[in-house]
DNA sequence: CGGTTAAAGTAAACACTGTAAACATAGAGG
DNA sequence: CCTCTATGTTTACAGTGTTTACTTTAACCG
């Protein structure tokens, strides 16, 4: 979405083509879209779109891309508000939890590459932060990685469980699930 | 798989394109199965499949409910063998996290249907273990049961992010991470 | 028994999908 | 100005889920 040539024939497609996906991605029952659906939506014929992306794939794995910056964002201004420490780390976890349910055909697009998608370019500031507010509230480092993982987890169960429905997407109930001192010692 | 009619033109095809199913599920790289590749793998014209199943939808899910009498089965001996209780409670989480490393496609498929897939007629054993198992460790019932949801989130959290390989798939680090003594106060 | 009927399966077609190959265009740079 | 390369189009192909109309076959029952 910001790094791109400048603008040619259509005027730079490839991030026309990502937020054209990224709308898709929030209707109301929101499916995957595919690659001509995106193509379409941005006037352009199908095989343009392989100027830019590979395959289908590579355009899924990037919105899932803009997806991850996006919910990192959100992390990062909601631990910010908390105040960061044990309140933040809390902030982070419920933002993770709600953005899923905002969002579920982004976020299960997010997690269901083949491959983890933020290799190498993305620095996946959800991940970093992370870790960094559990190495506050962690003894040893080591403890604070498994604190981090086990954090990372409950809130990524809960949020696939909900977008299943085999949870019920009950605000109150994300809260007391994620209630640091009913899940952890 | 177990109550159907008897054998007409096929024998059965509805167990047939089942087992087909689940097989085509184990595959290397698991790819979920195609209705028309079902239907060649018995011998069978695309559309006969519809005189079992509405659509391709109600095949998968089907499939799903499959996949969760399984993983019920699973735990249930996991959690006998390990003696019930409290070790038997930590048995069934290794065996959840295990099964979805073992049947990738087929546990991503049993938890990427839009709604539930037991509604009604499957008793989804792993859910009713989970909840007796937890009856056992908590104070009162109403904490047993949000115990029971955050294992169950907990268990799940990290066998999708090990399956979109955000975790690493260590049997060790499983082992840690589901820890009661490090999760649970 | 034997004929009817409904369950089970087939064939052909349609609107999609992702992708490949050959061709067209236009904007940048020498 | 003229060329070259990045960008985009056309056409085509194999594959998908699904509908419609037709055929077979097993079971039922008088």
């Amino acid at each position: 979405m910001s790094t791109s040539p400048a603008a040619y024939h259509h005027g730079n497609l490839r991030d026309a083509l990502l937020a054209a996906g990224l709308q898709a991605l929030e209707g109301p029952e929101g499916k995957a879209p595919s690659l001509r659906e995106l193509a379409r939506a941005v006037g352009v014929s199908p095989t343009a779109v392989y100027r830019h992306f590979p395959d289908k794939h590579a355009l899924d794995k990037a919105l899932a891309r803009e997806g991850l910056k996006m919910l990192g964002n959100e992390q990062a201004v909601a631990a910010k508000e908390a105040g960061g420490g044990a309140a933040g780390f809390a902030a982070t976890g419920r933002t993770y939890v709600r953005f899923a349910l905002a969002h579920p055909a982004l976020f299960r697009l997010m997690f269901t590459q083949g491959h983890p998608v933020g290799d190498g370019e993305a620095p996946d500031e959800a991940r970093a932060l992370l870790t960094a507010n559990t190495q506050a509230l962690a003894s040893d480092p080591e403890r604070a990685e498994l604190l981090a993982l086990q954090a990372w987890s409950i809130a990524h169960g809960i949020a696939m469980l909900m977008l299943d429905g085999r949870i019920p997407a009950d605000d109150a109930l994300i809260e007391r699930m994620l209630d640091t001192k009913s899940v952890f010692p």
